[in-house]
DNA sequence: TAGTACCGGAACTGATTAGTATCGGCATGA
DNA sequence: TCATGCCGATACTAATCAGTTCCGGTACTA
């Protein structure tokens, strides 16, 4: 998909100009939404009475609800991390907690409702699920990827680990913590993680866990 | 919830009797469509139909849909792992592999596609998604807990890592592949997270690589 | 044998909701 | 200035579906 989703209509020049400032309006209402009662609970008239908009608004922009949830959620994209300004901290363990700290609580709790909210989706709309995918979960992976390469190449990391599977084992975690066991993704968890799972096994020593904030500092 | 979620009806003494192994036909298939189509696009007729059942004896049985689906995800715990008989194979990584073999790759399946099917009422229906969690997932990482916690008793763990999270890492992790990623959670995945995940964050050596069988053999 | 509660099946009811149509009003351009 | 297409709002249509009711028939009890 990418910009042109949009409803054919015939090229006539008369007429008032569509107001492209109530896009955004509408898609980021259609994310509240989502992430308030997920897909398939979310009626469009919701949608509408919380973009102050009407039916009609939505359906000349997109033919049907699939379709606008499929580009909310993929703009989400562009306000998740970027891949260009990854923390630099000289260790593995200061760069992911910077990458928490960078997104902040809030970010990844929106950010896990939304899958949430996708959820009834995975096995029944593959195409919005994967949207949800690329737009939410990818880039984070993306992130780790980079951040344990650059460990890799600092010869931080000491195991022969995959760094592929290493870089999904926080995003996959953090989903099974906020999805399923409906627990917050916070720092403590985080730190715990770190310590326990994902440094150990990239052949990390812990000796970090004096140098560097670790459980017990400000949340 | 337990035994008696069942209609309320006054005691007496005619009539034909409950032909009571229509229940448990009428729960399987309803963990028949759950898995194939999910809880919100599952409707009682389809149920009805799978299980040549009319919605009245459906209806004599539990008040509402939600409650059927309860009880249907409820049973599916006694046909999980058995935490009384598991493997016992002198290392983690056997005993790993061993609880694997015993499941199956087809219940594995059906297990996350059940997930999946709740996953809509992670969000929406607590009840529902916790007994979800209580039935498919709290098992497994219990059964997780139990192997490790038996390979610290033997010293074969030489890192102080978390038992608790760890045991949380192949379920989260298949979680991960099977919902989001919908890819296969087999055998090659499995080894993939226990050689580069699980037993170096514990501290176990690699050297079982050679011993037991990993990567290559039959699926 | 009479009465009752079950069975599968099918018709029905009432509520919900995606999508369409239409309203009065406003902005644009010919 | 006037036709056009946007705007929000509201009414409508057609489909879906949970839950109820009734049917003809069967099994069990008294």
């Amino acid at each position: 998909m990418s910009e042109s989703d949009e409803i054919d209509r015939p090229v006539r020049s008369g007429g008032r100009k569509r107001d492209t400032s109530r896009d955004a309006t509408i898609l980021s209402a259609t994310i509240d939404i989502l992430v308030e009662v997920g897909f398939e609970k979310m009626t469009v008239d919701m949608v509408a009475a919380r973009a102050k908009a009407g039916k009609g608004a939505m359906y000349r922009r997109w033919p049907s609800k699939a379709e606008m949830v499929l580009e909310a959620v993929a703009r989400l994209k562009r306000n998740m991390i970027d891949l260009d300004h990854l923390p630099d901290t000289g260790s593995l363990r200061g760069d992911m907690l910077a990458l928490f700290q960078a997104g902040s609580a809030e970010r990844d709790e929106r950010f896990y409702r939304a899958m949430a909210g996708l959820a009834a989706l995975l096995a029944q709309q593959p195409e919005i699920a994967d949207a949800g995918h690329d737009a939410l979960i990818e880039p984070w992976i993306e992130a780790n990827r980079i951040l344990i390469g650059r460990a890799v190449a600092r010869h931080e990391v000491t195991s022969g680990a995959d760094v592929a599977v290493a870089a999904q084992v926080i995003p996959a975690m953090g989903g099974y913590r906020s999805l399923i066991q409906r627990r917050p993704f916070d720092r403590r968890f985080l730190v715990d993680l770190l310590d326990n799972v994902l440094l150990p096994a990239l052949g990390i020593a812990a000796s970090h866990l004096s140098a560097d904030p670790g459980i017990g500092d400000r949340q």
